[in-house]
DNA sequence: CGCTATCTTGATAACGTTCAACTATGGTGG
DNA sequence: CCACCATAGTTGAACGTTATCAAGATAGCG
């Protein structure tokens, strides 16, 4: 729950949040979190391993619109929206926690704190897609695979589960590749360029960036996004 | 502001939404609304004609991440978030207005239908921005640009500013080819696919769908991710 | 009327896809 | 412990989509 970047939170805030990772939930692999379509009962949070947001179109095709790591909501919309426009899946499993909308509801009006984290979640999810956007729009293949490594690194290592160069990274490179937006194939030869740079080694679901910083320059890496510095502006509003 | 569609708002709700939009005020063109980096002390609302968010990159490109058509907000998030990671500009020209950060924070804690709109409102911004992500992903250039052509021509009939089968498109192909994450040479050659197809004309300023089942059939279009269905599912929560 | 932007066209090259086969790898049951 | 199987990763060749570069045509604006 280290993810609370986005406000300055009190020891109460903490218990309270931490009272709600009580019942967690393994999710196995290939088995949906949420469909399209469906309106779920609960809010779910990833505690460990991946999800990912996702859409099928009817050609078959499939765009991976996120990846979810643990400390991040699956469906924190669902209460203002009327049904899920994309699904949530994890094709490697992972475990989470499904907070009752009521909890919700009750978390954003009597903690304030909290619920300007909750928001802030939100809105730096949104920043993130527009970051991927700019991926796929402009960014080569080679350079859209190492800035995605590079998001996922710095995202990780602030919720503790990744260390100063690697992480767990149990995903295929099919998954990468509609993440990508494109072929498995293409993957592959993209994962081999970058080995051969001496950029990266991903083996045994594990992935490890040899040399951050060439990573990074490599692909212009500008972590601003991610709005992880804690706020100096005062704490405004409320 | 007949944006309202995320909750259902009554006549003194919409008597204080009318009295922000006093002070309009003209955005020429090519003039930023805000650079990235910046910390507004005001959230601007367009009123009419186009805005984008948009990220250059230190080689040049740009990316266009969202239009902004009348009824959006530019950067409702800015309270929450420190500073913006991205800018908003018109190359068009477009009239907004300037609401200052603490009339939102009344709005927000005052009027709950209309704290619930603003939720809304930025929920679908991030429903928008993930079907875009799909676009770019997993669809070619014609049936995206489709897809693009179909998705403004519902949210500009939603706020009034859209007939049956066409809308002012001010913007140039070179401004489209950022957007759609392409060059501007290939923009031509699809839009000459797509007017060779009988789908689309495109001529001083204004887009005119010729057949709009057609079009959305080309690019299997699906609205829901704009959640305009006024929910069904009672108010819940509040 | 002329200037500048934008749009259009053509030729060539690069990036990414497709299809098909082959090679690891990891898990399971014998 | 090994043989087997299914899945994931790797390779090659041909093809398609989009990029690049450069030039020419059109249109909008003062």
């Amino acid at each position: 729950m280290k993810l609370e970047h986005g406000a300055h939170l009190t020891g109460e805030d903490r218990a309270v949040l931490h009272d709600l990772c009580g019942r967690t939930h393994q999710v196995s692999a290939n088995e949906d979190i949420i469909g399209e379509g469906e309106r779920p009962e609960n809010v779910h949070l990833v505690m460990e391993g991946f999800a990912c947001r996702y859409k099928l179109l009817s050609d078959g095709k499939r765009q991976i619109m996120a990846l979810l790591v643990p400390g991040d909501f699956c469906d924190l919309h669902i209460a203002i929206l009327g049904e899920m426009d994309h699904s949530i899946g994890t094709g490697w499993g992972c475990t989470c926690v499904k907070i009752p909308r009521a909890t919700i509801n009750d978390l954003t009006t009597n903690h304030p704190r909290i619920a300007r984290a909750l928001w802030w979640a939100t809105l730096t999810d949104e920043g993130t897609l527009r970051e991927w956007l700019v991926n796929m729009g402009q960014r080569r293949a080679d350079k859209q695979m190492a800035h995605l490594f590079c998001e996922l690194l710095v995202r990780l290592q602030t919720v503790g589960c990744a260390d100063e160069d690697s992480f767990e990274f149990p995903i295929s490179q099919s998954d990468l590749a509609d993440t990508l937006g494109v072929t498995p194939v293409h993957v592959n030869r993209v994962l081999q360029e970058l080995r051969a740079q001496n950029l990266i080694v991903w083996r045994s679901k594990r992935l490890q960036i040899l040399n951050v910083e060439r990573l990074k320059a490599f692909c212009d890496f500008n972590p601003n996004y991610l709005h992880l510095t804690r706020r100096a502006n005062g704490d405004s509003s409320e």
